[in-house]
DNA sequence: CTGAAAGCGCTTACAG
DNA sequence: CTGAAAGCGCTTACAG
């Protein structure tokens, strides 16, 4: 290769790495042996030079979870717009991948690592807090780390959600619920209880109903529901999927949505839009999430300071009002 | 850390490749040494010095795509279990990062190639064609393609679909199809022809509704069949979110599934146990795709024969007999 | 069973 | 602007 074009193997490393610094003659000949030969410079003694793989490692609680695909693909823009590749560390709803994903990160086989898991992989032969590997976590926020974030208004989302119902007239409202160690949960609920209390009603008084974030617990909180009395004319879901769950149930019961109860959701999977009614709900902007969080840390594999302002970001998650919520029920 | 173990750096190599070639007495000093520093070795150098990098790429054309998600999961499980990691290509449904995704493989940054996109990425530095680099294809087969491939009995399913809804008593089936160029949508429409054929019924002069796999395209199909005079009274469409789509749309207008018209639809994504009524279809086994592909690709990656009875895998795809299959209306 | 040494294929100060 | 040379951190025949 190099001698095809008649220079030293430096300098073909200059005409791929940094062409500026060659004269166009040689630049023009080391480019057309490339073309010729097709050589691929090997990645592997690049980086064990280099020091950097140009690669990240996304730390994803499901890969099987929609959701997250729309995230994937706002983090494959941020970063290969930078020239970053990424690999996907899938801990499949587990703890039990931890340990191999810290490794991955202080094996050095990645320059940096996005989290959206809402937790600092652990069990890794080093402390991943204690290295200086570049971190930026989206979605789920990790409290108390001290790496930059990007997660939405869960808090001020699920207090819009009380108040939306509230202007509707409804006073009975009820909470189903995400599972309680979950960081976005117990934003929701302290949003829907702060709710409460701004549109003056009692959050004390509140039915708040168990679930997971599955379409099975909503269903489960359905037919609990259906046997509270007096029963509640409306209700907030910490997610759609619950809130699908939990409106499919009503409908085989006979309970008209949204005559006889209203129903909000969080989220806005794809889904919300094909039930029926279709559901109202919050829309992530997943997608975005996704990107700030790629390009914030790209900048910090770059060494570059991250300006304290965009250290922390709150993304707004827009109100979409569909069929699924109407005015409450004359009394 | 080999000198706190008082060893060569040859010896910790071999305690951490091939323990069994260690007196114990040395494996123990080393190991302990190890976890002590925290040590762990640069995969840049071993994969330079080794040629592997133990990664694979995984070429898939739409990440978004919920239904890769779980072909992913199965492919990392039939990865992993060999210490196999894996990269994400996503080609985002266009064809402009074929080249880039290539030249990965073409690089040496992987050790296999696995296509879920049913072609064999072009327009790298070299062909990857002609290259030796171990690929297998998945879910969409590679027509004249000499590698491994594992996909579903697309074809015999579509038959199965019109022989179901022929022994409910319906002859006039329409199908719903996907985009002309893909090669699951024609197998299905050839399977969708040849049970009409079986059951007697004549396959030129059943409606064809054009699609692309999108719900907007289910919703166009059912404003067209409203339309259509004699109107069939069977649906098969090519996917399920088109499915989804027509009967929404139906319901809508007013007509009554399974009453007035049946729908089948195939793939078996998650959304179609929550419509009203709950979808005729059939499920893929995606799973089941991922980790079966991820098995002949680390066959392959170690240079072991595949059986010629292995190599082209067709995976069974079960009817679920659900709410939106009735028995042909009295005429 | 273990060590000394070569070498994987690049990049990058250092000269010139 | 270009080349010679060192060296990134491992693995692996080759000796012993």
């Amino acid at each position: 290769m190099a001698q095809l074009a008649g220079v030293s193997t430096a300098t073909v490393s200059r005409a791929l790495t940094a062409p500026q610094k060659l004269r166009p003659a040689t630049l023009a000949r080391v480019t057309e042996a490339v073309r010729r030969t097709g050589y691929t410079p090997n990645l592997a003694a690049r980086t064990l030079r280099a020091r950097r793989t140009m690669l990240v490692l996304v730390v994803v609680p499901d890969i099987a979870n929609p959701f997250f695909s729309d995230v994937l693909r706002g983090v494959d823009e941020g970063l290969s717009q930078h020239g970053y590749g990424f690999l996907i560390g899938n801990l499949a709803r587990s703890r039990a991948k931890e340990p191999q994903l810290a490794n991955i990160a202080l094996a050095g086989q990645v320059d940096g690592m996005l989290l959206l898991n809402g937790r600092i992989p652990q069990g890794g032969r080093r402390s991943l807090t204690a290295s200086d590997i570049p971190m930026v976590a989206v979605c789920e926020a990790i409290e108390g780390a001290r790496i930059p974030q990007v997660e939405v208004q869960n808090r001020e989302a699920a207090r819009q959600a009380v108040a939306h119902l509230a202007r509707l007239g409804h006073r009975r409202i009820a909470y189903l619920a995400g599972p309680p160690d979950n960081f976005v949960e117990r934003e929701r609920r302290g949003g829907f209880c702060e709710g409460m209390t701004a549109a003056g009603l009692s959050a004390r008084s509140a039915r708040f109903y168990p679930g997971d974030f599955t379409f099975a617990s909503g269903v489960a909180a359905a037919t609990a529901f259906l046997q509270t009395r007096p029963r509640p004319s409306a209700l907030f879901a910490a997610n759609d999927e619950m809130a699908i769950g939990f409106v499919k149930t009503m409908r085989s019961a006979g309970i008209v949505v949204p005559d006889q109860v209203s129903v909000v959701g969080f989220d806005g999977i794809e889904f919300a839009d094909f039930v029926e009614p279709t559901l109202t709900t919050f829309r992530q902007p997943r997608r975005e999430l996704g990107y700030r969080g790629a390009t914030l840390l790209v900048a910090a594999m770059r060494g570059e300071a991250i300006d304290p302002a965009q250290a922390h970001q709150y993304l707004p998650v827009p109100l979409l009002e569909r069929g699924s919520t109407a005015l409450a029920p004359a009394v």
